[in-house]
DNA sequence: CGACACATGTAACACGTTACATGATTTG
DNA sequence: CAAATCATGTAACGTGTTACATGTGTCG
């Protein structure tokens, strides 16, 4: 829901027309979150199919605008004035990930762990780099503020995972040094049998 | 693709039905991300289909089972061989929304960070007191480690939320003491004309 | 002229997700 | 008996994403 809805706020500024609202949309994001055109224009078709935006006319040379209606105005408050769900964060692919390397036998847990971590500190390099460019180009636009701080978002987010990530391999140390697993317990399917309700 | 992946592991220590794959899936992930058992199904459908699995046979109790295929093996090999790609990180609804809020005239930035602090905030209390219950029933087996690895990630991912949130804050009050935007520029659609190739 | 940016759109697919249908078995 | 758990599956939908088709205008 996360383009519909900054499609809807693009629009929110006043009508516009499908490849001016990528282009606005990329000034913002930047090079993290490249928006392929098309799909700028399947979202504005679903956007006009829930009532959200209606065709506004053309241009003199051709450009299909669109404005957001009053249902779409009062969707983009409502948007604004909730905060995103953290509660039921969406799945984390390298959480799963190492839930199971670290479960499944014959995964090198360890391995998985320096792979990412080397991965992510490139990112993070990559990140800090952009910052740099995007403060030194800085003309005091909100679209550079804005891009900059979903990149300084980027970096906080990559840094705490470097550090969970140190925080894992500890964690691995940690348990491989206190008794070892119960023989047999490992390999056992252990079918769900008749569990009792824990509320 | 996580999902995927995730169910491929599990099948990876043995043949396993859907029923079980769930029970399992939710051992380690625990009520941070619900499965639906449904979804276990259409999965395992998607799998057959690529040749990652096969059906295994049935129990005597009428339980079908599916294991992993050689396919199958080689796929979560590279699955944990190569990190998840953090250069072109999936698109995060709260980072549009602040640079949104931060473009569009009318919004209350200030009030759609606080508000989103206070959300996360209680995410964060949420997740502390679950890790207190996890360590407390931790028996030492590989889930719950498991299912304690996903909780810090989610606690470290939160707390450098609520981080950025603050750094955003005193951004905005940085920005709000210098120069105004100069005048126009704001209401500007800004077509995009010719504009030259950056590389 | 050829490459490239501008511009609009469609078709198809993948994955995640929910709702529903259905039934056996257990437990209070 | 009723409620809950165990268990399998299907149908349908939504969003995100890519690939493709098509055409105009500009610049070197």
């Amino acid at each position: 829901m996360s383009i519909r809805h900054g499609l809807l706020a693009l629009l929110d500024q006043g009508p516009r027309y499908g490849y001016q609202l990528r282009t606005e949309f990329e000034a913002r994001t930047g090079a993290t979150w490249p928006l392929n055109v098309g799909q700028v224009y399947t979202t504005l078709g679903r956007l006009e199919r829930d009532g959200l935006v209606a065709p506004h006319g053309e241009d003199e040379e051709g450009h299909v605008y669109y404005a957001v209606t009053d249902a779409g105005r009062t969707e983009l408050r409502s948007w604004f004035d909730s905060p995103v769900l953290r509660t039921t964060p969406p799945r984390d692919e390298l959480a799963i990930k190492l839930a199971m390397a670290v479960t499944v036998p014959g995964v090198d847990v360890t391995g998985v762990v320096q792979g990412q971590r080397r991965h992510s500190m490139k990112a993070l390099q990559d990140y800090t780099r952009l910052k740099g460019q995007a403060i030194a180009a800085d003309a005091g636009r909100q679209e550079d503020l804005a891009w900059l701080l979903v990149l300084e978002q980027l970096i906080f987010q990559t840094e705490a995972e470097i550090r969970w990530l140190d925080h894992c391999e500890s964690r691995l140390v940690q348990r491989a040094a206190e008794p070892p697993e119960p023989p047999g317990a490992t390999e056992a399917p252990a079918k769900p049998k008749r569990r009792r309700s824990l509320l």
